[in-house]
DNA sequence: TTAGGTGCAAAACCTTTGCCATCCC
DNA sequence: GGGATGGCAAAGGTTTTGCACCTAA
């Protein structure tokens, strides 16, 4: 169904690169290094189907703009007040907690996502 | 510093007197209903301030648009990805976690989100 | 009196979409 | 060939902002 095109390849290989979990934006000026005509459309139309296809996640961490995170493994983020960048936590996901909620509400609990906030170690100082 | 105006307590009280997260522009509506020439930007304005001084939250939960929960105290939330409507969970706010996290990362952890996500009850069926 | 708030409309921003050319299978 | 994708630009939806006029303190 999806064709596998240049585009999508560099799109993929640059949100890979990076855990700076970018904005749509930093990819297109990104992926324009490498294609210099590619459109913005084409950068969305990709992340979009590239999120179907479950090799990189869209993060529900809102702000002005979407951000991209192309490791799609369950894990959690932090993100600074201060600066605003968005780091990976590296703590086991509870999915007992999924279990406890799902008891307790009478929901079908498939995930969570958890974001903890505060000040990176740059920005505590 | 910040003042008392007619527009603020109205949506103020709005916001207090539902629990389902609404948006802005919901908010805008129903405050149309009493004051039928409050604009939007009206709206949005008094919603920071209300944020800042901390009487209400601003949900980090993407979609188009904000949503905004009268209840500023710490609490979970469940997301219905089927009908998109939002709960308050009835969990306790795990706070160790923010130690546990702190320690690992060395950032300084104010405080966590969770979403979880799965389909209401009415939507399992 | 005056800093802050309001209404209105325009602007800003991010994202999606229509159209047609192009490419992949 | 034919459906999927790309580039471009225009449209769409949400949020912010400039400005002149009010209003709470």
């Amino acid at each position: 169904m999806f064709k596998d095109t240049r585009q999508k390849e560099v799109i993929l290989r640059i949100l890979k690169s990076t855990n700076m979990h970018p904005t749509a934006d930093w990819v297109y000026s990104e992926a324009r290094k490498e294609i210099s005509n590619i459109s913005l459309g084409t950068v969305y139309r990709n992340l979009k189907v590239l999120c179907i296809s479950g090799e990189i996640l869209e993060l529900d961490i809102c702000g002005s703009s979407s951000r991209f995170d192309g490791n799609p493994g369950s894990h959690y983020h932090f993100r600074c007040e201060t600066c605003g960048r968005i780091f990976d936590v590296d703590e086991p996901v509870n999915r007992a907690l999924d279990v406890k909620v799902a008891r307790k509400t009478g929901f079908e609990v498939l995930y969570h996502r958890i974001e903890f906030r505060g000040l990176c170690t740059e920005c505590k100082e």
